[in-house]
DNA sequence: AACGTTTATCGTCGATATACGATAGAATGT
DNA sequence: ACATTCTATCGTATATCGACGATAAACGTT
C-alpha cells in the first residue's frame, strides 16, 4: 500500500518525513484512557479522589447502577491499575492509585 | 436500592457525606477519553499533533491497518471533535482541534 | 452452625467495537 | 470520456462492552 509521494499539490499537508514520537507509550495511554471512557468510571474515579480515603459499597449507592454492573466497571478500573481494591473484612476498599492516575495524567499531557 | 448505613466499623472508609464534583462533564470527558482509549487512535492522534499540519492517506502508511479500518478510527476522532477532516481535491487533510484537546487536558488534569 | 451483609462472579442478552475486503464516490489527470 | 487515485461506506464476522438478575463466596455476628 505504500508507495509514490504523489504530487501533494502543496495545499496543506506538508509531508516532510515525521518521526513518530514513542510508539512505545500509545498501549499504555489507550488502557488508561480506556479505564475512563465510561461516565460511570468516571464517576468512580472522581468519587474516590473525593475522598481520600478508600469507599466500598457506596459507590453502588452513589452511582445508580445495579451492584453487579458497578462491580463490573470496579474490575475494570483496577485492571487498568488506577484503583486498588483493599479487602477490610466483609467489605473492600477501593482508593486511588495516585501512581496511576499521574502517569495518566502525564500522557495526557504528553499529547504535544 | 439505597439504604441504611450499616454499623460501618470505622476501620477504613470515613463515609462523611461527600458531594460529587460536577458530573456533568463525565460524559465529556468519558467521550473524549474514548477516543483515545485505542492504540490506533493514539497513534493517529500523535501523528496529527506531529505535524502540526494535517495530513491525508499517510496516516493509512503510517498504522498498520488496512485502510478502511484506519478510516473508521478517523470516523471515531472526528465524532468526538479531537480531530477535524477538511477535503483538498481527492485527499483529506485531518488536523487536531486544538480546542478538544486542550479541553481533554484540562478535563483530565481535573481529576483531582 | 446458621444467618445477614457485602462483594465478586456467572449466565445471558442486546448493542457496539474492531477488523477486513469489496465497492462506491469524488476529484484530478490524460 | 476514461482511467487513476484517494477516501468513505457497506457488508460481514468476531469479540467485547454494558447492563441485569441470580448465585456464589467471604466474613462477621449471633
Amino acid at each position: 500500500m505504500a508507495k509514490k509521494k504523489t504530487s501533494q499539490k502543496e495545499k496543506c499537508c506538508d509531508p516532510s518525513d515525521v518521526t513518530l514520537p514513542g510508539d512505545d507509550t500509545a498501549e499504555d495511554l489507550a488502557k488508561l484512557a480506556w479505564a475512563v471512557a465510561h461516565p460511570a468510571r468516571v464517576r468512580i474515579v472522581r468519587l474516590l479522589i473525593g475522598r481520600k480515603a478508600c469507599v466500598c459499597g457506596e459507590i453502588v449507592d452513589e452511582i445508580t447502577l445495579a451492584q453487579s454492573t458497578v462491580s463490573q466497571h470496579l474490575k475494570i478500573l483496577k485492571e487498568s491499575g488506577l484503583i486498588q481494591g483493599e479487602v477490610d473484612g466483609p467489605r473492600v476498599c477501593y482508593c486511588i492509585n495516585r501512581d496511576k492516575l499521574k502517569m495518566l495524567k502525564k500522557l495526557i499531557a504528553g499529547l504535544k
